[in-house]
DNA sequence: TGAATGATGCGCT
DNA sequence: GCGCATCATTCAT
């Protein structure tokens, strides 16, 4: 592994939530898909912190469905929402700290002909642009919920690429908590899942 | 350009 | 039953 291209190792998952978010957006997800290699740059993420946060699903305890939260740092923890869509998570903190980082949208970099062949109609950066859309593009289901980020299935990868300008507003399509700037996203990213939002 | 809405299935009260 | 960390489509402004 070169310096250049750097596996993020399970210490960087185990740190505060809102600080592994903000250095999420502008690292690189790779996922050795049963397809073949896709990868793509992280633009924009979600914070869910806790049990205080009453947006997190870990806000009212451990369940059958939020129980990789509740684990080791640096799992992906993937569920099912409104019938048809899937959505990706990182898991942050130390053990027992349920929390993680939602990935809203991502810019395609290696395996675009195979994100639309698993999302027709779709190319460029409307591949990713949405955690729904990220998933299906993905082919991530939650066959794929509890992988071990720090091993060779799917990882996050710092290529030292950078990013001018991070914003940060509120997250997107949550009710309660709503008033925390827990999204963090590229400024400069046609691939963001919501340009105006507050 | 933004608001409203239907699709669709699972987890929780 | 109800609500949901969504999306594509439809309709209004």
């Amino acid at each position: 592994m070169s310096a250049r291209n750097h596996k993020l190792s399970r210490s960087f998952y185990s740190r505060p939530t809102l600080a592994v978010a903000a250095d999420l957006v502008g690292k690189f997800l790779v996922y050795h898909s049963p397809t073949g290699r896709l990868s793509a740059r992280i633009v924009e993420v979600e914070a869910y912190i806790g049990r205080d946060d009453p947006a997190c699903h870990a806000a009212r305890g451990m369940t059958d469905r939020n129980a990789v939260m509740f684990g080791l740092p640096g799992f992906a923890y993937i569920y099912f929402i409104y019938g048809m869509y899937h959505c990706l998570n990182f898991v942050t903190e130390p053990e027992g700290s349920p929390a993680a980082v939602l990935l809203r949208a991502a810019e395609p970099q290696e395996g675009q002909d195979i994100m639309t062949r698993l999302s027709p109609g779709k190319s460029g950066d409307q591949l990713l642009n949405g955690p729904g859309k990220l998933c299906r593009s993905f082919g991530l289901t939650r066959d794929q919920n509890g992988i071990d980020l720090t091993g060779e299935e799917m990882y996050l990868e710092d290529r030292a690429a950078t990013v001018r300008h991070v914003g940060r507003s509120r997250r997107i399509g949550v009710k309660e908590g709503a008033d925390r700037q827990w999204r963090f996203y590229d400024k400069d990213s046609r691939a963001v899942s919501r340009i105006n939002h507050l």
